[in-house]
DNA sequence: CCAATCATGTTAGAAATTCTTACATTGATT
DNA sequence: AATCAATGTAAGAATTTCTAACATGATTGG
C-alpha cells in the first residue's frame, strides 16, 4: 500500500533544493512562509526543511500569484479547500503539525 | 502511473539529514561514498545530495557492516545482484547515471 | 607474530549555504 | 499622497559541509 508515500511528505529538503525544483527565488520561499501558506520544519541550528508536497504546493502558490491572486486570498482559499478533506490526509497533516499549529482549529463545535 | 515514485530517486538530501535518518556519522556516510557503494550528487558548490532510496541502502550497508561483512564484500553482492535487475529499474538507474559511471558495464557480449 | 587493512573518530581551516533584519522598488489599491 | 503587496538586494552572523590529515582499535592475511 501506500506506505511509500511518505517520501511525499517528510521535511528533508533545505531551501536551496527547494530553490533549485522550484525556480523560485529564497525571498519568495520566505514571504510565502511568512504569509502562512507553506510550513517548514527547522533544524537544531534553525535551518528550513521542506517536503516534495512543499515543493508541489510552492509550485501551485506561484501559478496562482503569477495570474494576480494574493496570498491573502490563496491563504483564504486553502483553509476553504481544508474542511473538505478527507479523513485520512487529514489525519496525516495532524501528526505532521502542519494544521494544529499554523491554522486556527476549532477543538468543539462551539467557539 | 508510478510518477509519484520519483519523490524516491531524486537526489534532494543533504548530509545533515540523512545522517538523522539513518543515524550514522558522516564519517560513515562519505566513508561509504569512497567505497563506491553509494553515489550521492553534488550541488554547484560541491555539496552531496542523496535520495530516499540512497538512504534506505545506507541503512542496508551498515547493517551488514554491523553483521561483520567488509565493504568490500557488500560492493560485490551488489554488482551480483545487480545482474538480475528487472530492465525498468536498470533503466533508472542508467538515466540517472548511477551505473555507468560507477559500476563497470560492458556494452558488448563480450570483454 | 606482524605489518597491513578496515572502519571509524577527531581536528582544523576553508568554503558553501542559510539565517535574520533592514532598506529599496514597483505596481495596485485606497 | 499614503499604504500595501510582492520581490530584490545587502550585510553580517550562524550553520552546515567540505577536504585532508592523523589517530586508533579491531581483524586479517601471510
Amino acid at each position: 500500500m501506500g506506505s511509500d508515500s511518505s517520501y511525499k511528505y517528510k521535511k528533508v529538503i533545505t531551501i536551496g533544493i527547494v530553490k533549485e525544483l522550484t525556480g523560485l527565488s529564497e525571498r519568495q520561499i520566505r514571504y510565502y512562509e511568512e504569509r502562512k501558506l507553506i510550513f517548514p520544519e527547522r533544524t537544531p541550528g534553525g535551518n528550513r526543511k521542506y517536503s516534495f508536497e512543499d515543493v508541489e504546493l510552492l509550485v501551485e502558490i506561484a501559478n496562482k500569484i503569477e495570474d494576480g491572486v494574493q496570498t491573502h486570498e490563496i491563504r483564504k482559499e486553502m483553509l476553504r479547500a481544508q474542511k473538505k478533506q478527507n479523513p485520512d490526509e487529514m489525519k496525516r497533516k495532524m501528526i505532521q503539525g502542519q494544521l494544529n499549529a499554523h491554522f486556527g482549529i476549532r477543538k468543539g463545535p462551539y467557539s
